[in-house]
DNA sequence: CTGAAAGCGCTTACAG
DNA sequence: CTGAAAGCGCTTACAG
């Protein structure tokens, strides 16, 4: 490749070659060529209504020849807002990041908008000042918010004070419908314990994620009323905490193990920790599935990996971002003409082989 | 929240609250302030050797109280470039894709850049097209590119026509040192041979990766010399091509497990399809690591989650990008301040309960 | 339905 | 070392 840099210098020098350096066509331009100024332009950019329509078309065409697309940053510096999305995020997890990221992708994808990704971490006591510089100075034109930040009512209101759109990702609803994408964690909870349920499981576990997390409430409501439906009690003593994390899933399952009357069945808050009851569980000679049933949540790509195969609770993750999105630019539009679709985002249970009768 | 909602609409109001939408100060302010023209404000910001030193330090101070930050926008709109920096990837491999970014966002941190991310698809015709549209429309300050885009020349020639700054990370040295971050796959590989070697075993397979790849050449490579060193040949019916997934991983391992003289061990190109020999192993009734040893590559959580706990090369992927990126900010400075440091990127093993001596 | 003027918040090119 | 003018490529507010 070396040796190639000065043939793209020399080409830069061509003036003739297609479009090398050539500068791009601006609204000037376009202006010039259809012999109207540069406000019906910006009319026929912006879908004005106050154009005729042949002007318009004609306007249309010549953009299009000279392959014209307006400068995102002139707009967004006239605009006072950019053409960016903003997801920001603090999750432990990193498949679920990268699936959510790639259904806003695909929501924005031809859209002009572009994803600018912001990890940060609610227990840093600068948090709320760090999301707050980043969304005002990217001017960002919306930030799609996922667990726990998604739950933070701080940041919610640092958001609206800067008059930045948004939408929440959250096991349950926290906010008005059209800035909300609620994936109903409880009852994917609840299908895992009729599941366990009706195999005749009746001392459930549950290994809960951190308290920080609106969704460790949830997943955990869910399997006891799942569980109450058919007159089974979640005890107290079968419900522990963890993290999210594998190695406090690995912790939190010898505890259960070592329990005079151990578990039957643990169901865990995410795969991860499953994971983790996999490997207490081989350490303790406790034998998945006959000896021990095990449910995770997420459905991540380790829950096929897992040996035996992890029945685990399955949520929409990719499509929970892309419908974020897409709420997110529905909201830019005028209120009269919004799709005001409210997907319907519903876990489902995805069993496998870590489920049986009890041993 | 709903109900608080009001609560910010009259908080904008207040004039008296903390900046609450108080607009922010631009340039003008600060230079009125000081008491000199703008341009002098715009020499402080650009760190401009030329402005006397009480100048920029009282300019300084009045910046700070007033907490002025210069308008990214405004100034990508002058400059032309955008502070903006791009991830351009296809990779199978979420856990990868992670991994780079929180590389780049590391480096990214306080410096006043922001990374966008751009996943593309190098087989879709119009792979070229969109990736220069996007470059040109957002300008971008640079772009960092991951396997196997970044082995593309075709995709840097459009960035050195764009003039668009760009670092690759490969597995080889493809272009000039400042903007490589080289990867040594093949050092990774020729370690899990001499591994295995030293295990005794001479039956040793490959399954790697697609070969539009170039880390599917290297790491076969690497292996085949570490074998070679230690006087065994790599016989090319132990090779099979899978696809980095799953899947592949576990057509092949059937293949080479149902042979009339099977594999004692089988290196993979990575760790999903490590994870597909243990299944097929599994199936076959071949106990791993007893019957057969397993090294994988990249070292992903999956691999401690396995059952053995797999064997596998490590990459340090979150440091590559995090270099990457900090290569790129560099290329931004004059000449003659590039800090040029060429960071160590070293594969190494990380021996788990994957292998043993030939069954 | 259309346009001339002013402005978004910065920088470049030039002058001193 | 400093500044006045022009410009980056768009939009807003106003006028017609």
């Amino acid at each position: 490749m070396t040796s190639r840099r000065p043939i793209y210098r020399d080409d830069a020098g061509d003036a003739g070659r297609a479009g090398a350096l050539r500068k791009r066509a601006t609204i000037n331009d376009i202006a010039r060529l259809a012999g109207v100024s540069k406000k019906t332009i910006s009319r026929v950019i912006n879908d004005s209504p106050f154009v005729k329509v042949e002007t318009r078309d004609k306007i249309r065409a010549i953009m299009k020849e000279l392959g014209y697309r307006p400068d995102p940053q002139a707009r967004g510096l006239a605009f006072r807002r950019s053409f960016l999305i903003g997801m920001i995020y603090d999750n432990p997890n990193p498949q679920y990041v990268v699936n959510v990221q790639q259904g806003i992708l695909e929501a924005v994808r031809d859209s002009g908008f572009e994803l600018v990704v912001h990890p940060c971490n609610r227990s840093d006591p600068g948090f709320l000042e760090k999301v707050r510089s980043f969304v005002e100075q990217l001017k960002l034109f919306g930030v799609v918010l996922t667990p726990s930040v998604s739950e933070d009512d701080d940041l919610v209101a640092i958001l609206r004070e800067l008059d930045c759109p948004y939408v929440r990702v959250a096991s349950v609803s926290l906010d008005e419908a059209e800035r909300m994408i609620v994936t109903h964690d409880s009852e994917g909870a609840a299908e895992a314990a009729r599941h366990l349920a009706a195999l005749g499981h009746s001392r459930v576990a549950f290994i809960s994620g951190p308290p920080s997390f609106r969704s460790s409430y949830e997943r955990r409501r869910g399997l006891a009323e799942g569980l109450a439906e058919n007159g089974i009690a979640l005890q107290d003593r079968y419900v522990v905490e963890g993290a999210y994390t594998f190695d406090s899933g690995v912790d939190c399952a010898r505890k259960l193990l070592a329990m005079d009357e151990p578990p039957t069945a643990i169901f865990t808050g995410n795969d991860e920790m499953a994971a983790g009851v996999y490997t207490a569980a081989r350490d303790a000679g406790v034998a998945i599935p006959d000896a021990l049933s095990v449910v995770g949540f997420d459905d991540s790509p380790i829950a096929a990996r897992l040996w035996p195969p992890l029945t685990s609770v399955k949520l929409p993750i990719k499509d929970m971002g892309r419908f974020a999105a897409e709420k997110l630019i529905d909201l830019a539009r005028p209120e009269g003409e919004r799709r005001s679709r409210n997907p319907l985002v519903r876990p489902g249970l995805a069993v496998r082989e870590s489920t049986n009768t009890p041993g």
